[in-house]
DNA sequence: CTGTCTCTC
DNA sequence: GAGAGACAG
């Protein structure tokens, strides 16, 4: 957690991304917690090369503040799992994302790399005491790599926000936004509105004590 | 969930 | 500078 937070760990991110794509790929990867007994999670900046009009491949990314920190031109992520400790069953997936918005149109199979491909990008080599000669294998076919669809998304996102609201006008709010965006809350959603709802009838009402 | 911004102390 | 709360995607 210390390590974490090391300035030198930071990276500029675009803010849509974050919130967005790379926001639903951190979320597989606590979902892989659940199906995996061990997940390990590598995550990075790359500053990639870009073929132009007459082919020619020119390095180029944006400096940003007074110190011009560099921003990548993409972000990399490697998940390595496994099944549990008796059987060793690895599963490994490597990942290249444009440091850029990405639409629920996109899948993550799309930017999956081979584990060498990546390291030649980054100049790194993952997991070195990792036996890469032994049977790991496909992430994205032992497990799905489905990301959440915007209305799974959008529906965690509500949960979320009706779990935190403070007043009942701000909860009919995050509501409305929702049937606007065309959903229809689910079981679960349903279920924590009214909760919320309850909660806040009682705050809210002046002759209760 | 991922964040930023503003206000207060 | 930290913490709390409002707000946005």
């Amino acid at each position: 957690m210390a390590e974490t937070f090391y300035l030198s760990n930071i990276v500029p991110q675009n803010y849509e991304n974050n919130a967005g794509f790379w926001n639903r790929l951190e979320m597989y990867c606590r979902e892989l917690t659940e199906r995996f007994r061990d997940v390990w999670v590598i995550s990075g900046p790359l500053t990639l090369p870009q073929a132009g009009e007459d082919k020619k491949k020119t390095v180029s990314y944006q400096l940003i503040g007074k110190d011009d920190v560099a921003v990548p031109t993409h972000l990399y992520k490697v998940i390595l799992v496994r099944k549990d400790h008796s059987s060793d069953v690895l599963a490994l997936g490597a990942f290249v994302v444009p440091n850029a918005p990405i639409g629920f149109e996109h899948q993550l199979k799309e930017y999956q790399v081979s584990l060498t491909e990546l390291e030649r990008m980054a100049g790194l080599t993952f997991f070195p005491k990792l036996d890469k000669s032994q049977d790991v294998k496909n992430l994205c076919l032992l497990d799905s790599c489905e990301l959440m669809d915007f209305k799974q998304f959008t529906l965690y996102i509500t949960g979320r926000k009706v779990k935190g609201v403070k007043s009942l006008v701000k909860l009919e709010k995050i509501m409305a936004e929702l049937k606007e965006a065309g959903i229809t809350p689910d079981e679960y959603l349903t279920k924590v509105y009214f909760e919320k709802k309850q909660e806040l009838l009682q705050k809210e009402s002046p002759q209760v004590k």
